[in-house]
DNA sequence: TTGCATTACGGACCGACGGTCCGTTAAGGG
DNA sequence: CCCTTAACGGACCGTCGGTCCGTAATGCAA
């Protein structure tokens, strides 16, 4: 017999989210967001929170697979510049413009990501080098199977939204990151 | 008037620099070497650690200071590769080698200070950014001050200490990074 | 040598945080 | 209407970085 939850205000697991969010997108830094004020903010108590989620990092988890949803979304679609036949180059600037608009989106919460550490072992991230490994193969110039891997953490370590945080507060325009990733990008496919 | 510390064994700060030492070589997880632990090596209380130290990120930078002197100095020599007359690309990959070698010996206490964040703002990033980015300048093909500067961000974050381990697990041997990043440097001075 | 001012020492203590446990409360069936 | 069952909330716990204070050792002066 499952509990009804018929009362208007009761929580759902979906509340408890919008209320992390809400936290997050506020807190300037990462680790100041507490369990406690989470479960506080949702009106719930904090076992409530673990039960549905399990731990910080699950909720961290549970947020983090709902906006990743769209990226990903728009990447597996067939649209331009990602369907098909597309050319691997297109595919892949696209891709990395994709990346860096997201991320600085979403700055906040992917920082409280990041301070928890394994990110490279995470589904996600072994998705976007899989992706950008696929492109590199697929321009297939010298691209042996190590050059694409070694690229494509490259590629993806040029993305750290700490260092995109750095890097836009020491001056650099946005457009300009976006345009020497651009340019980088199309180095690695047609080196030298 | 200053304490003597006449007797053989009572510890200095230096004694307390070894035993954190010993304990981030021997630690596997970065979080997991306390503050307790380290008073308790160095036979010495807690508070004599934080009165020498401040924090746990002050003996932190302290570690850092002592094993990063090495190679600041074999890079601000004159010997080759680094002599002033040197080239810029010989120079520039030298000093890549020199640093992932640097990383990969010092693995445990750079993952330490890695999730203590705000390593982009350390005087040690600082230096081996602004030592790159000259690098790159003095190369100047199309190189402007933002091409300079992007770069050099971009080839250090390539040398974060999670995606080394990263990548020499997935098996990329050594040398292959090594070669990989040497190429990824040729290009950057010289594009296209 | 003795007494005193000064200072460094150690470890008990504190507050914060992630995570757990259990008494309480509400749901739903007989 | 009552009794079984399960979700709930928040008191509680262990850990860790950091602080504070009583104590002991030091060096100087008489």
């Amino acid at each position: 017999m499952q509990c009804k939850n018929r009362g208007r205000p009761p929580a759902s697991p979906d509340d408890m989210l919008a209320a992390a969010d809400r936290l997050f997108a506020q807190s300037e830094l990462p680790g100041a967001v507490t369990m406690d004020a989470i479960a506080l903010a949702a009106s719930v108590g904090k076992g409530t929170l673990f039960r549905a989620f399990g731990s910080r990092d699950g909720l961290l988890d549970a947020l983090w697979a709902a906006r990743i949803a769209a990226l990903r979304e728009s990447a597996e679609s067939n649209t331009p510049p990602f369907e098909p036949g597309a050319a691997p180059a297109d595919r892949l600037v696209s891709f990395l413009d994709a990346i860096l608009t997201f991320k600085i989106a979403n700055r906040h919460l992917i920082r409280a990501r990041e301070l928890s550490g394994g990110l490279l072992q995470s589904p996600h991230y072994q998705w976007m080098h899989a992706e950008i490994k696929r492109c590199i193969t697929d321009a297939a110039n010298p691209a042996d199977a190590d050059y694409a891997t070694y690229n494509a953490h490259a590629l993806l370590s040029g993305l750290h939204i700490d260092l995109i945080d750095e890097m836009l507060m020491q001056g650099l325009p946005l457009e300009t990151i976006r345009k020497l990733q651009t340019a980088r990008a199309r180095n690695v496919l047609h080196p030298r």
